[in-house]
RNA sequence: GGGCGCGUAGCUCAGUGGUAGAGCACUGUGUUCACACCGCAGGGGUCGCUGGUUCAAUCCCAGCCGCGCCCACCA
């Protein structure tokens, strides 16, 4: 046992317990035939830095962990990156960039190496901060999404997906990141709402009979207009369908069609069609028979005007960027006279109406996102999607909390087909192969796809790459040795126990590991999905570095240690709610690792040691047998709430037990056993021994919330066969409870607290004594009395005294049947104990009277619950006797 | 337009069909050598508003007000 130092430093203990439970392997300890249990970790991507929120999803995950761990479960929690590709690739462009150089200037190959000198230069540094935290990840068997096995995964799964007819190959609108220069999904483009215009057109008919009247928020793309639509029910344009029009600036005769697009209550009734540039003119344009293939195209990759494939758009014109062609456009409009000003209130002409418009923008560039028509790789989403709906349906897996359901299901239900082709370079290349007539020979290996296509046929490698998510949804499997491990279980880890994520990736990657895992796996990837939400900042805004708001979680672990910041996080994770950073709380937490180290060092000074047995002391003292029972009982407590994944209630249960009752009662209602005079020797014997194995129970159950102070005090506190990681959680043993010892301590801990109150209220000096005299005492109260002398003596300031009180001044308080009586002699102010006496004989009273109100309700009696009767007729008589003994106490006053 | 969530003590948050809790902050006080990052005692809430269901609602239902988030093709 080595002497702790009255400081708790937090500083001091964590790296050097981090470094030992890693060079030991503890964090993954052999045991052979126990019961698998694993939670894969949401690969952060190469490029990152821990933040806050990671804090509390890396905190969330560990403390499931080290409770599976302490449970005897083989435990293993896989962890690993992924290679991010967009993010990553921008970072390393933008390294080059700053040297003068780009990306183009090398050849991909080159580049491509470039970003792997990266990742093993730079890529580790939030794998060094999630052990900071404290994290006990399986760190020997680390991943990355693009490691060779990864990538033999991804491989088989595009390949078979394709070979399913899952994954195809498709013409159509996708959205196109100019910025990037590549397509990306659904999910990466945000729709903001934005100040912009809207343009009305007159557009001629070509017979010269007149014109129709469009508008458009994006006049630019009336260069590649094919059509214009009105509703086929529409009395004012029926006639005209069928008609041509005749488009400004390039000639070209486009049809007026009928189409259920057009919506008579908006603008004029007729819209223009722009099957190229836009997702719904598209679905018109094939409804009208044009083919994607003849669809006009005006824009190039970087969103600047090109040619179509007729020749008719003006050469000066060509190659101005999308938004100063519409400067230009909006000119030649007015000059011509198709463009219909706007007259505002005043009676003012404008070129276009002001109006708010919903513009989509790249998650990842902040560029306009333009709807382009592309070759790209597909995913039938909706048929993949129909097994993970169902298998939330059925509960294989469950959604904590349950209100997330609904939006998954509605997500899954309209999902569209998964675009999961980049141009990018960095990322896993795309295993298809193109002939000279682009048809494309799709397989794991150059060689097979060359016999698919035949001997001696020309192929090029598709040089597009896979979206970052396509390989992150095989990371419940594809980490565990799929596909060369066939084991349909991966021993026993497939599905996994639980994945923990923010509600922010459920659709980008909890549902895409959902349909990739229930295809390939046969079976759902996780038992359960825990939703957690945002750490936000102190003011309630969400924590950006554009704001500037954000909390560093490292610093957060030097000003309070990381046992304190995952405490903090665990107590504040409530289902369903986002986290307000609250730094008044995590010095709070700071302060309960304190108070725990005192309390150990409180121990130590007294001969407490670790406990030799696992199972609980015998006991005959009351005190140690109601706190065996109340440390049993916060077992049962923190079991319960971590299996209903309820944090929040697992973290207070342990804190109220250690401070509350340990700490507060406890350790002082043993101190006269301990260092009183004319104890007996096994008595204190008994105490010493129950106290170590209290707190022993206590830094096993508070060390997956508090892993470094927790092992440090462990160590400390005498020899141990093994470190406090790899401990065995306690026993919820039933049998140790005991009904009687721990009333006794509640009538105790309810006498002392009158005392007191009664004490301070009447001002009564701190160091005085007061003698203890007691009327209509039970036999019990009697024989419990005699038991605590010592402890009364002491929390109390109260001794005890023979038979009644003299007459006189005295302080006077009911605890249940009987009356305590403390003379004050002078010193008492009889009207001050007059009215506290009255005020208490106010408040049963009123109690009484409610309860009394409402057992006279005749309604209450016959059709409330029996229980709930027979509680208030309880809860009235005692309340009635309390109010009479205290009126007598008050009587007897004077 | 659809969906979800939130509104409880000054602040940050739990909570239950039977008259409300925690941490911090606040007030008073400090005898007892574990701890002032502490102890003891205390003040403080018409549980957003309005109806309804019920013997009983902060908790269930409906509407409203306020706040936030997600999804969606109004040109």
């Amino acid at each position: 046992m080595t002497e702790l130092p009255k400081t708790f430093d937090p500083a001091d203990i964590e790296s050097r317990w981090y470094a030992h439970w890693e060079d030991e392997g503890l964090f993954r300890p052999e045991r052979p035939g126990a019961e698998p249990w694993t939670i894969v970790n949401p690969p952060p991507n190469v490029t990152g830095s821990l933040h806050i929120g990671h804090a509390l999803d890396n905190t969330l995950q560990d403390i499931l962990v080290r409770h599976a761990r302490l449970k005897g479960k083989d435990a293993r929690w896989v962890v690993g990156t992924d290679h991010a590709g967009i993010a990553t690739q921008m970072v390393v462009e933008r390294q080059l960039n700053a040297a003068g150089q780009k990306r183009t200037d090398f050849t991909r190959e080159a580049f491509v190496d470039k970003v792997w000198e990266w990742k093993a230069e730079s890529g580790g540094q939030i794998t060094r901060q999630l052990r900071r935290l404290g994290c006990s990840m399986d760190w020997a068997n680390e991943r990355f999404t693009m490691d060779e096995g990864f990538s033999k995964a991804v491989l088989k799964v595009f390949v078979e997906l394709h070979r399913q007819g899952l994954l195809y190959r498709d013409k159509r609108l996708v959205n196109w990141d100019p910025g990037l220069g590549t397509a990306i999904s659904d999910l990466e483009v945000e729709t903001k709402e934005v100040r912009g215009n809207f343009w009305h057109l007159r557009y001629p008919l070509a017979d010269g009979s007149g014109f129709i009247q469009v508008a458009t928020t994006r006049p630019e793309t009336m260069l590649a207009d094919m059509a214009v639509a009105v509703h086929p029910e529409d009395a004012r344009y029926k006639a005209l369908i069928g008609k041509q029009v005749k488009l400004p600036i390039t000639g070209r005769l486009i049809p007026i069609v009928g189409d259920e697009h057009a919506d008579p209550e908006l603008g004029s009734g007729a819209v223009k069609i722009t099957p190229g540039h836009d997702f719904n003119d598209f679905e018109v344009g094939v409804r009208a028979g044009i083919k994607a293939g003849e669809m006009l195209n005006m824009l190039d990759a970087k969103a600047a005007i090109c040619q179509t494939q007729d020749g008719l758009v003006p050469a000066e014109l060509i190659g101005l960027d999308r938004f100063e062609a519409r400067k230009a456009i909006v000119q030649r409009l007015r000059d011509e006279g198709f463009l219909v000003p706007f007259v505002d209130k005043e009676g003012a002409e404008h070129d276009a109406e002001p109006r708010t418009i919903q513009t989509p923008y790249g998650d990842r560039s902040g560029q306009v996102i333009e709807p382009w028509l592309t070759d790209q790789w597909y995913v039938d989403a909706a048929t993949l999607a129909k097994p993970a709906i169902e298998a939330v349906r059925s509960g294989a897996t469950k959604i904590v909390p349950k209100s997330w359901e609904k939006t998954y299901f509605n997500w899954m239900e309209n999902i569209q087909p998964w675009c999961v082709s980049r141009q990018l370079w960095w990322g896993h290349r795309i295993p298809a192969w193109f002939d000279a007539d682009g048809q494309a020979y799709v397989a794991e290996t150059e060689e097979e796809a060359q016999a698919q296509a035949g001997e001696g046929v020309a192929l090029t490698r598709d040089p597009d790459v896979l979206d970052t998510w396509f390989s992150s949804a095989l990371w419940p499997f594809a980490t565990l040795g799929w596909p060369e491990n066939s084991d349909p279980t991966l021993g026993g880890r497939y599905s996994n126990d639980v994945l923990i994520s923010g509600f922010d990736i459920l659709f980008f990657w909890d549902a895409r590991m959902m349909m990739q895992g229930l295809h390939f796996m046969k079976e759902v990837p996780f038992k359960t999905l825990y939703l957690h939400g945002l750490v936000r900042a102190a003011d309630g805004q969400k924590m950006s570095k554009s704001k500037g708001n954000t909390v560093d979680p490292l610093g957060m672990i030097d000003k309070y240690g990381a046992d304190a910041l995952r405490f903090f996080m665990a107590a504040m994770e409530s289902q369903g709610r986002d986290i307000k950073m609250d730094e008044k709380r995590l010095e709070g937490y700071r302060n309960f690792a304190t108070k725990l180290w005192n309390a150990a060092r409180f121990c130590q000074a007294n001969g407490i040691a670790a406990s030799k047995h696992l199972e609980a002391p015998t006991a005959e003292l009351a005190v140690n047998r109601w706190i065996i029972a109340e440390t049993i009982a916060t077992v049962q407590a923190l079991d319960l709430a971590l299996a209903d994944l309820r944090f929040d209630e697992a973290a207070n249960s342990i804190y109220q037990f250690v401070w509350s009752r340990f700490c507060d009662w406890y350790l002082e209602l043993i101190k006269p056993l301990l260092q009183g005079e004319g104890v007996a020797a096994a008595d204190a014997e008994e105490t010493r021994a129950v106290a170590g194995w209290a707190l022993d129970q206590i830094l096993v159950m508070l060390h997956p919330f508090m892993p470094f102070i927790t092992e440090e005090l462990w160590s400390k506190m005498g020899p141990r066969e093994h470190d406090l990681i790899v401990a065995k959680w306690p026993m919820a043993d039933a049998r140790a409870l005991d009904p009687s010892a721990a009333q006794e301590i509640d009538w105790l801990i309810r006498l002392v607290s009158e005392i007191r109150a009664a004490r301070t209220e009447l001002n009564v000096p701190p160091g005085a004594r007061l003698a203890l005299h007691v009327r209509d005492a039970s036999a019990e109260t009697v024989a419990r009395l005699a038991r605590q002398e010592a402890a009364l003596a002491r929390l109390g300031r109260v001794d005890q005294a023979q038979g009644d009180a003299p007459a006189g001044g005295a302080l006077q308080l009911v605890v249940d049947e009987a009356t305590f009586v403390m003379p004050l002699g002078d010193v008492v102010d009889l009207e001050a104990e007059r009215a506290r006496l009255a005020k208490a004989i106010a408040a049963a009273e009123k109690e009484r009277d409610g309860l009394a109100g409402r057992l006279g309700n005749p309604s209450f009696v016959e059709r409330a619950k029996p229980e709930a009767v027979e509680k208030a007729r309880a809860d009235h008589a005692e309340k009635a006797a309390e109010a009479e003994r205290l009126s007598a106490a008050l009587a007897r006053l004077g």
